[in-house]
Formats: C-alpha cells, structure tokens, sequence
DNA sequence: ATATGTGCAAATCTTTTGCAAATTC
DNA sequence: GAATTTGCAAAAGATTTGCACATAT
C-alpha cells in the first residue's frame, strides 16, 4: 500500500462547469452481463467501488485478506482482467512514479486526465469540456471508435513547482 | 520485434491544419548536456532516431545486436532510462496490446495522441490543436507544470470497426 | 450435475542491480 | 589517471498459468 498518493488524492473535476462525477453500480453491471457472483469477486468489487483511491494489485489483495484470509493473488488478478474485459475499470500507470504496477478505478460516467507530481507524489485529477472535445475529433477525424482512453500527465503541482523554484 | 504494428503505423498529423511534426537530433541534445558519449550509446541512440516505429527494448537489443553482438540487455535499458531522464524520448504502453513492455520513441516539437486498435493491433498518431489547447488548460487550472504529456486510446480503427460490424 | 471459478505453486516476462573489467575524456 | 559505463549473472517485481479441488447456478 503506497503513502505517496494519499496527499491531493483525487481533485476530480476542478473546471468550472463540470456536472457531478458518477460511479455505475460494478455488481449490478456484473449481473447485467450474466457474469456468476462470487464470494471473492463480491468482496474485490466491493472494494474497488469504495475506495477513493487508486489501487493496484497488491493494495486490493491485501485489503481482501482482512475480510478473506484465504484469497489468492490469482483471483485478484482473474478478476481485474474481468473487469478490464467488461469495460468497467480503467487501468492507470500514474507516470510509473511507483514502479511498472498497475492502478485502478471504477470507471466514471466522465472520462478523466491523472497528473501525477514528480517530487511529491500527489495525484490530481481533471476533467473538462476540452477533453470531451478532443475525444470526438479524434473518432471523428482518425474515423476511430474509441472505447477506452488514458491521459496522464507527469510535472510538477503547484505546491511543488514554487518549493523547487 | 513485433509484427502487428507494422500495418497503418506513423500516420501522424492528420489534423487539418498541422504544421510539419520534427524531431530533434537526440545525438545533439545529449552532447548539450555534456552527457559522455560511448560506442553503445551513439548506436542506441541512432536506432530509436531513426526508426520510423515504436520499438520496445527488446526490439532495440535485437537490432543493436546486428551492429554489436556483445551489446547487453542491460545498457540498452540504462540507455533508455537516460534518454527519459532527459526528457528526449516518451514511453508509450500502447494500450497494453502486446502485453506489459513499453515503447519509446524521440521526442517530437508536439505532443500527440496514439490510437491503437484491438483488433487488427494498427497504431495511429494523431496530433491536433485541441490538444495543446486541453494541456494548456490543464497546466492553467491545476496549477501544473507539465513535463510529460501521454495520451493512449484503444478501440476500433475504421478499418475494423466496419469489419466487426 | 455441470460448468465455472479458486487456491496453490511454479513459470514467465520485463526490468533492475552488484560488481569486476573495460572505456571515455 | 580518474570517473563513468559496460557486460555478466543473478535478483527483483508484476503478472500469468496448469491443474486438482471447491463452488455457484
């Protein structure tokens, strides 16, 4: 479990008129899809729907085992991809700041960028019209049927960029 | 050396009214920094210079290894590590297509956007106005300085859509 | 009852590192 | 000549897989 990114954690959807950020229901998806429930697969989807941060494989099947000592770093695994497969979590590198691990997050109904601070750590996230509008040129343009999208960005927060000048 | 990728690769620019995509000269830029210059080095570095694809280390070390059969796996990822410390070349994932590794390629004078296709595994660059326009947004409203810029969609290229429809 | 998912352990794949020898300036 | 870089071999870290057993519908 990383400490890094607790700091800014998770500034979602700073710009002016954004409309609030939702979350579908991952269970109710599942079931949606015909996909069997699990004990297992209700425990790590539970978490992931609940977690204000972003988690990688690691921090899920550690925070699992308290609730089930017996799960296994393969099904956390089996069951990121399902989810990945289903088009219901988006997979982040957060700039490798920690490593080549992976995070992730319940997908939200607005797409949005990750900036990650090279000096503390700290993760922002953002949303904005422009980014829609981006989105659409480029299926437009490139003729292009997008359905998954990742913009990161690594430099420097505000705090940061004063403290290092 | 993968295959898949050899199809629409490069197709860069496509946006209307782009001005033409330059690289620097990595060999320059590094002698700029005073960084010493080795055997190893200046064929590395002229490989990612000139290739006009996205090459992973391994694809690096193989064709390295036509020049200079005792080149190791090791001072290619030193050399790869180097280049992104300086800020000369960006590390791309290309959604994760042809599993875990990452790609690289020389820095150009504008960031742009890489489209890859699940099915038939195609790469498109795609670079537009919109674009520096989100950055700039970005860097204004969090208050960020942007170092590094990666903007990766998957989906269907025209191509494929049509077919799978 | 049967198809599907899980735990376990081993394997795989990519990337990193310690160290003695070689190379660059 | 001194500092830096390289090759080698081993390690590390993340993720995947085969298989016998357990579970969900």
């Amino acid at each position: 479990m990383s400490i890094a990114f607790v700091a800014i954690d998770s500034q979602l959807g700073r710009s002016g008129n954004n409309p609030q950020i939702t979350r579908p229901s991952l269970m109710k998806e599942l079931v949606a899809r015909g996909v069997r429930i699990t004990a297992q697969r209700r425990l790590l989807v539970e978490i992931m729907q609940n977690s204000p941060r972003h988690l990688d494989a690691a921090d899920l099947l550690e925070i699992a085992k308290k609730e089930d000592p017996g799960i296994d770093r393969a099904t956390v695994y089996r069951t990121i991809a399902l989810l990945k497969n289903c088009g219901l979590i988006d997979e982040l590198d957060l700039m490798h700041l920690q490593g080549e691990k992976h995070y992730y997050e319940a997908k939200t109904n607005r797409d949005h960028c990750h900036m990650a601070c090279f000096r503390c750590g700290a993760i922002m996230e953002y949303a904005s019209p422009a980014f829609e509008k981006l989105k659409q040129e480029m299926a437009k343009e490139g003729g292009f049927l997008i359905r998954v999208v990742r913009l990161e960005v690594g430099g420097f927060c505000r705090r940061c960029r004063k403290a290092a000048a």
